[in-house]
DNA sequence: GTTATCAGTTACCTTTTAGTAATCACTTAC
DNA sequence: GTAAGTGATTACTAAAAGGTAACTGATAAC
């Protein structure tokens, strides 16, 4: 029968729902690449990704943090600091972005390759 | 200086911003299951999914269409009908979505197996 | 005491996205 | 002629996401 077939391929997208819940919306990825390359504070975030508020970003540390993918330190002193890293666990994302890159790069020669015929 | 990776990163994030658009939303994903499984028509692919409306449908479907995932053909007859079938192209998306896949079976793990801790 | 920095939070408003329901044009069946 | 099915579109409404800007509390510099 078909609907088995359907529930099955209904099933395997959860996991796919997840990563997309975890990696999608506007800025997450950002966020993260900005992590990576070594922004630490929250000021220093926030500089470094153009239109972003903090009211988002504050939104979206947490998430990330959830997630494991970065983790919150609070170092206390004069003016209180955090420290944000990324942690292994968010490693792992590299891969499946690239393969999200690659699709993105094929499926652009796809289109404007397409659009003469 | 770190101004210019940050820049390359951020180029690198254009096609995965095309990819997340592309595949990215509540119901994309599973419109383009319920086409590959073999549903061809309007009615049709509405009922295989429960809570999708018409007018969502109707939109989806242009994208996907725009975006040569799925081709519309429209069949002159009594009950005007149109077909829709998945593209080669759209084949393409299957090794993504397996590492989506993959990547959110992962991170459930970490998530549930880190929480003890 | 005024200004500035850090790390946010809160209230308010606008924009975007999604859902509901009615409607259109056409044809078949009764 | 009335209802039902086809493939949608349109108008209206509700919910979610995002932006703006003010404000907190602490300290340090001037």
């Amino acid at each position: 029968m078909k609907k088995k077939e359907h529930k099955e391929c209904m099933s395997a997208l959860l996991p796919v729902r997840d990563t997309l819940d975890v990696i999608g919306g506007k800025w997450k990825l950002l966020i993260l690449i900005s992590v990576w390359e070594g922004n630490k504070h929250f000021r220093e975030i926030e500089r470094s990704i153009p239109k972003l508020s903090t009211k988002v970003l504050s939104k979206e540390l947490k998430d990330l943090e959830a997630n494991q993918l970065i983790t919150r330190t609070v170092l206390n002193g004069y003016p209180v600091r955090t420290e944000y890293k990324p942690t292994e666990h968010s490693k792992t994302l590299k891969k499946v972005i690239l393969e999200l890159q690659n699709w993105g790069i094929n499926h652009r020669k796809q289109i404007f390759g397409e659009k003469s015929e």
